[in-house]
RNA sequence: GGAGAGGUGGCCGAGCGGCUGAAGGCGCUCCCCUGCUAAGGGAGUAUGGGUGUUAAAUCCCAUCGAGGGUUCGAAUCCCUCCCUCUCCGCCA
């Protein structure tokens, strides 16, 4: 959510600065709701002071026994005139609220301009893709042909966009993101945490999915209003919702192991083949909740940090900046990892870094204390993905496949892998 | 699933219809005193919003788990929901 005084005090040059992203402000709209609310405010609160000068006389004159019918017919006029326009008060704030909170953040002034991922800049690039002496297959025909993807067990069971991983496979999924705990956990100084995978919707509001994206989300057929999480982003950054911290205190970084659920409404007949986009995922995620000042070099570490894991499996990558179009609805700015797979031919994503800026911390009401300063002040939150597990190992069974049809182990897993170094069809 | 108890400021804990944004204690900050330590004295110590201003102050509104209701007036009474705790049952 954007400031409200932002808005009040230069609407103009936010507007502008939203168009990048593609989003229309509609300054008529909110300077209408904002005078009404303004007089209404002031004159709601005048009664409001009135009626509590008048009953704290009332009472007075009681203790004191003096007569009280005239101030009560006073008083009850009053209450009268409050009655009128307090809901009139009521119905303009929660329009404004509304109105508020689905205006996206503001994009950094380094964000490139364009509309779609066509425009996105790229930054850097690591590693040499590898050059094939053979024909190259893509991750599902390298999964199936060694018996240990299987989708069509996957579709019996649930549906589509799920997948079924058997036996090294499926080990070398966990042993993913062992590996990515223990690195980020031990050599990056995040805090391992484990969190719900069903949240509320106060939470999902406070990290921007809510109410305006509720579509993508899986929600749970209950009396209780809970949804399967969409990204470990929301139970982990939730965790600063309604806190304010000793400055000292910061930053904290989080890292959690959590599985993703997504309907993936509107993606239909996107990458329907294999596990890029599925409905349920693992993802280790990567939380910073920083002072403000500090919240670009957090998303240049937190980036690195990422990164590390990629160079770590060697797998060749790059990092692009995202223009303003591809931006997501809370972020003000974010690098995207793009991962090399062969089998597509091409770079994609498999980490998404972000800063928030204030824009999730004025939702969850997340602030911190500075010893000098009185007034508390909105923390900026930054995040990303360190990796996305799914992906990963598509990345794995595609850049360490070999002619014979099985796939080399990297080297920094084996020993989360029991000795196993390579993945082969078990014949026995 | 059944039966109870409870949710008040950073913490503990009073209040149970008006003078309580909230006693008292602890903690914390600043000042005084004390040669050090210990003890003592004084002041301060929630958050959001509105008004206003270059900035502030002032003033006002709201908040005692959340949301409704009763009342001139609610932390206090009523209703619904959420959460925590105890006991029984069940269960990974």
């Amino acid at each position: 959510m954007l400031d409200v005084k932002l808005l009040r005090n230069e609407i103009e040059s936010v507007a502008e600065r939203l168009l990048i992203k593609g989003f229309k402000l509609d300054i008529e709209k909110f300077n209408d709701l904002e005078s009404r609310r303004k007089s209404l405010q002031v004159t709601v609160e005048d009664l409001k002071n009135q009626r509590n000068v008048k009953s704290k006389a009332i009472g007075k004159a009681k203790a004191a026994g003096d007569d009280v019918e005239a101030i009560l017919a006073e008083v009850s006029k009053v209450g009268e005139q409050l009655g009128n326009v307090e809901g009139e008060l009521q119905t303009l704030q929660s329009q404004l609220e509304t109105f508020l909170s689905e205006i996206p953040n503001i994009p950094h002034e380094s964000v490139p301009a364009g509309v779609s991922e066509d425009d996105n800049e790229e930054l850097r690039r690591w590693g040499e893709p590898r050059e094939f002496s053979f024909e190259v297959r893509d991750h599902v025909d390298v999964g199936e042909g060694i018996k240990l993807l299987d989708f069509d067990s996957a579709a019996k069971i649930a549906g589509s966009r799920f997948a079924v991983l058997k036996q090294d496979l499926a080990r070398m999924h966990r042993a993913l993101i062992q590996f990515m705990l223990d690195t980020h956990s031990e050599s990056h100084g995040y805090d391992e945490v484990y969190v719900p995978y069903l949240v509320n919707s106060a939470s999902l509001y406070g990290t921007g999915q809510l109410p305006k994206f509720e579509a993508d989300l899986f929600k749970v057929n209950d009396e209780r209003t809970l949804y399967l999480i969409p990204t470990g982003e929301v139970p982990v950054t939730n965790l600063v919702r309604d806190e304010i911290i000793a400055v000292k205190d910061l930053p904290l970084k989080y890292v959690s192991h959590t599985p993703c659920f997504r309907s993936e409404a509107g993606s239909y007949g996107r990458d329907t083949r294999g596990m890029i986009r599925q409905h349920q995922f693992e993802k280790v995620e990567l939380v910073q909740v920083v002072e403000a000042d500090q919240s670009y070099q957090a998303l240049e570490q937190l980036l690195g940090h990422a990164e590390t894991i990629l160079q770590k499996l060697e797998l060749p990558y790059r990092v692009v900046t995202l223009c303003g179009g591809d931006l997501g609805f809370s972020s003000a700015k974010t690098y995207d990892i793009e991962v090399w797979l062969p089998g597509q031919g091409k770079y994609r994503e498999i980490s998404s870094c972000s800063n928030f800026e204030d824009f999730q911390a004025r939702r969850l009401k997340a602030r911190c204390r500075k010893p000098e300063v009185k007034k508390p002040e909105l923390v900026h939150t930054v995040n990303g993905s360190g990796l996305a597990i799914g992906r990963t190992l598509v990345a794995i069974l595609e850049n360490y496949q070999q002619e014979d049809g099985s796939v080399v182990v990297p080297e920094v897993l084996h020993p989360y892998m029991g000795g196993k170094t390579v993945l082969k069809e078990n014949r026995d």
